[in-house]
DNA sequence: CTAGGGTTAG
């Protein structure tokens, strides 16, 4: 791209609108005299910018540290050059975010390139996916960069910011911060009430930091009145951590605090028992729920949700049988199954390794009208591989992207990991060709743990280096191998290495050294 | 994105 030329050459300065224009000005002139990619009306525009984004960005590739303003800089050119400013709306950058979600450096990246571009400005949304994926990088630069940003953008805090920080806070193994994040809300322009304190008690529960969830609720009960939804949050982070004594306390709590348990209180105590292995007190709970049912006290009368719950729990427990009664019954009681009650009959009998009725409820379903979802395909593909039977499993791949749900990285990944189970590495790889094809799917921490350890089992020079290639990949892409990975792989590279690799294994060994001195920091 | 049901292996 000639017109980038003399500006590459520049020392790296701050960005600064202006010279940006002079810049554009020159690039558009340039590109008036060559005929400019133009995308097609018909192909997906996120599509084509993601694919942008991924092939330029030269520097990102530098050793995990970041890419830096320059980098945004040309990117915006690139940008501006290729698309109108106009097409981007946020629910096309969001859409963008949203598919970079699994190269975080190269997503923020374009965040910032857009920022650039003069008389553009981010909507709420997508500064909510940025922060999203900066703090999944754990990267607090940019989380603080982005904050201030959106600041000066004149746009508070929102409630579902606040929930977005505070489950990332909590998942780094901080639930402090989060709290602390909670109870300065006020500085960010956000209201401090029963809706947030809600949201942080919901993310304490669902990191299973209940007794903090708990603590916390008694301390602050006097400044925000607790509503039945407050009292659920805690029923289910009780019965997250298999306490379901803990949670009927909570449920006698409401009670005595002048709060009627609702229907979705009994779903969380039903699924609360099956999950802690209590099979005979969910079923007994259900019975009692459908005998009030029946004096018309509606906030006990099971609904779809009850149904599929009682059907994947006796399922998960070996009674597939009896699964399958309640299904067929639920129908006669006048409640249709929803796709989510078929795919958890479908995946209860794929465990118990009957793949074949469980096909037959597939076409059941199919039958009957329903849709199948991504998850459905999932677990009838995870049925299939488990069973090894590959090639329907491929087969059933194929049938999704034509009925128009792509796959998704764990649709890739589950079948990546069973090809390689199989001996089948070349089949894995050619799958983590077919995701990166076209930015469709792009492969996250699984799949590079899933395919890395691959390359080890049939003791090849060249499968360590495809494996080298891989590590120094994902680190690229913020994901940070464990240490005994990084060990693994270098000793690989040593024990096989010959002439022909020398010079490669040595230039990768000093990467990963300079990158785990960046993944320090 | 204020609460409940389907995708994760050993």
């Amino acid at each position: 791209m000639p017109p980038i030329l003399p500006f590459c050459g520049e020392p790296l300065c701050r960005p600064n609108a202006h010279r940006l224009l002079v810049l554009f000005r020159i690039h558009s002139l340039h590109l008036s005299f060559n005929s400019a990619p133009i995308p097609q009306a018909n192909t997906d525009l996120p599509s084509l910018i993601s694919i942008l984004v991924i092939n330029h960005s030269p520097t990102a590739a530098s050793g995990g540290a970041g890419a830096s303003d320059g980098d945004a800089e040309t990117l915006a050119l690139a940008l501006s050059s290729s698309f109108s400013i106009l097409s981007l709306s946020p629910a096309i950058v969001d859409s963008v975010l949203k598919r970079l979600w699994n190269d975080g450096p190269r997503a923020l990246l374009f965040f910032r390139a857009l920022l650039l571009l003069p008389g553009f400005s981010h909507a709420p949304s997508s500064f909510d996916h940025a922060l999203d994926i900066a703090a999944r990088l754990r990267d607090r630069r940019s989380i603080h960069l982005l904050l201030s940003d959106r600041r000066r953008a004149g746009l508070p805090l929102s409630h579902r910011t606040f929930a977005i920080l505070a489950e990332r806070f909590a998942a780094a193994g901080k639930p402090d911060s989060a709290v602390r994040l909670f109870l300065s809300l006020h500085h960010h322009g956000c209201r401090q009430d029963t809706n947030s304190f809600n949201i942080l008690l919901d993310v304490l529960c669902k990191t299973r930091r209940v007794r903090k969830a708990a603590s916390l609720f008694r301390s602050l009960n006097g400044r925000f009145r607790a509503d039945a939804v407050t009292y659920n949050i805690l029923a289910d982070g009780w019965c997250r951590v298999k306490r379901t004594a803990a949670a009927l306390d909570v449920l006698k709590e409401m009670v005595d605090s002048g709060l009627e348990p609702t229907l979705t209180t009994h779903n969380i105590l039903l699924k609360g028992f099956f999950r802690s292995g209590q099979v005979n007190e969910g079923w007994d709970f259900f019975l009692q729920m459908k005998r009030r049912g029946k004096k018309d006290d509606s906030c006990c009368r099971p609904d779809v949700i009850s149904y599929t719950t009682v059907v994947h729990g006796l399922g998960l427990a070996g009674q597939t049988e009896k699964a399958r009664k309640v299904f067929d019954e639920m129908i006669a009681h006048g409640c249709l199954p929803s796709v989510a009650t078929y795919n958890a009959l479908i995946q209860v009998l794929c465990k118990k390794n009957e793949i074949h009725s469980a096909l037959k409820v597939f076409d059941e379903m199919l039958s009957r009208g329903y849709t199948p979802n991504v998850t459905t395909y999932n677990v009838v593909i995870r049925g299939l591989c488990h069973a090894g039977e590959m090639e329907r499993a491929m087969g059933f791949m194929e049938a999704m992207r034509s009925e128009g749900s792509e796959p998704t990285v764990q649709t890739y990944n589950l079948v990546i990991r069973h090809w390689c189970e199989e001996g089948e590495m070349e089949k894995g790889l050619d799958l983590l060709g077919k995701m990166k094809d076209e930015a469709r799917c792009l492969p996250n921490l699984d799949t590079y743990n899933v395919l890395i350890s691959a390359m080890f089992v049939r003791r090849r020079p060249e499968d360590m280096l495809v494996a080298g290639r891989m590590v120094v990949e994902m680190v690229e892409k913020g994901y940070l191998p464990r240490k005994f990975m990084f060990n693994k792989v270098l000793n690989g590279l040593l024990v096989t290495g010959n002439q022909c690799f020398a010079r490669e294994i040595l230039r990768m060994q000093e990467r990963f050294t300079r990158m785990r001195r960046n993944i320090r920091l």
